[in-house]
DNA sequence: CATGAATGAGGCTTCATTCAT
DNA sequence: GATGAATGAAGCCTCATTCAT
């Protein structure tokens, strides 16, 4: 069977790979319990160093810059995603109930996992949401692209893309409906918490935001 | 009937509403090129008020930060979109129609307004793209939302969730669907232009993209 | 009569013009004091904001970087001297008497001048001595060129080669000699003060430095 | 006779002799490429140990800084120089010819010795010629001196100016000339490639140096 | 109303160096 | 002897903002 840590990050993001390390392990904890907390816009090194008692060139040490942490995250979100979704489906025979399986994975909060200590898995879910599209919405994108830092995100769609095409082979936007499960995902959450306005979920109605995705998703395959 | 110009943008957003003078005109005009061209990270008072030949100072006038003249750029959006929705559609008899012809607006870029010769509308447009989500995805979202600055936006899927509604009155989640149509229209030109493997648009292909939100949205509702 | 003011400073160096402002004066006056004190390697726009009392900030409104502020002065260092060149040579019949009086000048030490109060024109001659080089001895140097920041020196060996030449028609390097005169009358002169093995002056012998490139000079012409 | 490798280099420059080790030759090969791709200002110990593959603190074995290893390289040309000098001119009768003998020398580039394969003598020479100066042009020249790390360059001159003094006994200036001629041959060059209006010399002409420098000797010297 | 001048604060980054292995 | 990890200090620069005119 597969096991919950069979993902490594794109090592791309970092100079050296904070889990390596207590110092970057204590840099990933404290990074996102501080992006949850403040926001990307106010997040510097600075604060970072501060709140782990160590300074901001030790940091430099392992991420560039904040976008480059950012994208770690963002990074092993995607690859936990992913892993999650290959342990939970391989099994299934049913590729309808794949697909439902996805949908109730990216539609839930990340589970807790107690084994690894340096990731909040609650606190950087609620990063995903609130900061996950900065990770690509810079004028670096095709730069960050190129250089390979988007394999995650990539990776996902064409699982969930295949998932779709699996069940109608015949459908041809098989990745748009990939990225668009997956943003919706998010963007619904974000709405249900801050503007309700634009959504029909309750604060954080994850079981709503899976029959809406659901439905969706297969009204639009058939 | 309905004009091109039977909206006003919150003024809330800014200090002064700059479409009344001449300074203004040309901080919107070159905040528009500006935002384009560097991006909302690398955009700053500074610059653009050198790219206007006028001072930081000037700019304070019309405009508390950058934030603030971004969401006063994404309401003239929301603005003009609705206008251009209650224009295109209060003639038409089928709700069905009415809803397609919303998801043509959505799907195609801004036209061209030689009216209005302060705003770059295909440049808007981009940046509605590629900074459009940035307008709430703050820490201050909830204060901007209390002081109504996304009150356009909320507007705009009030109207598409009520053409859903016109559709099919039972339909459980017409606002989600309303701003996930909005969000997706720009999500996937976005991955068009960037990362293609996130999408089956050729680069700014409006016409399969509008295929592609129609089918779901049709789909989804029925 | 020509007066000891008909030159200015190329103001590419600057953003802004230092001795149009009270600060930019005492930014001159003290970055002089400061240079002088402690070397260009030493020398900061943070130990430089600290001795007049101002911020770096304020500081960055005049001059781009460090290595600019130096092609200030090395700018003014050129063209108070030129134009003392001129003053004192322009009433002169002799060719040979104005070369030897542009020896003279560059051989001496440049003279207070107590109108113009911001510059300190001992500490001014003891920098172009010590760090004078290192406006062109840096890997900028052909950006700087192009930009015209050595107009100064080119103007200066111009000058000095045309009295070469005014005596010698025939002479094939005058522009290399002027340079070298220069150049040479700076270098014995630090030779003096720091390294006397490389030198036959006294420390500071500025007769002696006279005596040495005027009989170079005048016997390489003939 | 004289061989090539009749020389040491001053180890004051350095902790421990580079030369002795292998990973001491990476340094002096890889500084050297270094130095003259982006210069002494842009040169630091981090970028130089990623050059060579290693480590800051193992850089910090053989030199204190990086002022200390320009002078290592800087007494290596001078010594270099030297014994070059001696092993070409040691067989000459004529006082005449030696002089011609070094200004040859110094006017023409090192020439490649295949012999040692950690100097670069070519891209050496153009360190000389582009940062040579910054070897004294510092604060710290009197503790540098005092601790004798200028002795390569006195003792070239101290060569020059006996062979000038071997001409005419009589002239006043033999060590001043003799400076004058090494920093004038590095200085056209320079001029040469970079400011050629200060100079006569096509780029890199070491044949016109030549002409000019011998000419400028003799003619002074008599 | 618009601008020019100035600046406090802090961002981002690198340097030079040390310590432990 | 060489290296990997860490960091204090500082460098360089920009931002957002205010004040006086």
């Amino acid at each position: 069977m597969l096991s919950n840590l069979t993902f490594v990050v794109s090592n791309k993001t970092c100079v050296k790979d904070p889990i390596k390390s207590e110092l970057g392990k204590r840099i990933l904890l404290e990074s996102i319990n501080l992006l949850d907390e403040i926001g990307l816009e106010h997040f510097t090194f600075r604060k970072l160093a501060k709140s782990i008692g160590s300074t901001e060139a030790s940091i430099y040490r392992y991420f560039e810059n904040k976008h480059k942490l950012l994208l770690y995250l963002v990074n092993w979100y995607w690859g936990w995603l992913e892993n999650k979704i290959l342990v939970e489906t391989h099994h299934l025979r049913s590729n309808y109930v794949k697909l439902e399986t996805v949908i109730e994975l990216l539609a839930s909060p990340i589970e807790q996992d107690p084994t690894i200590e340096y990731i909040n898995e609650e606190k950087l879910y609620q990063i995903i949401i609130a900061e996950g599209a900065k990770a690509y919405l810079v004028k670096e994108v095709d730069e960050d692209n190129s250089e390979g830092l988007f394999l995650g995100y990539k990776g996902l769609c064409s699982i969930i893309a295949n998932f779709i095409l699996a069940i109608n082979p015949k459908y041809k936007h098989s990745h748009s409906l990939a990225s668009t499960i997956v943003e919706t995902c998010h963007n619904q959450i974000f709405f249900s918490q801050h503007l309700p306005k634009l959504t029909d979920l309750k604060e954080d109605d994850h079981s709503t935001l899976k029959d809406f995705v659901l439905h969706l998703t297969a009204a639009t395959i058939h």
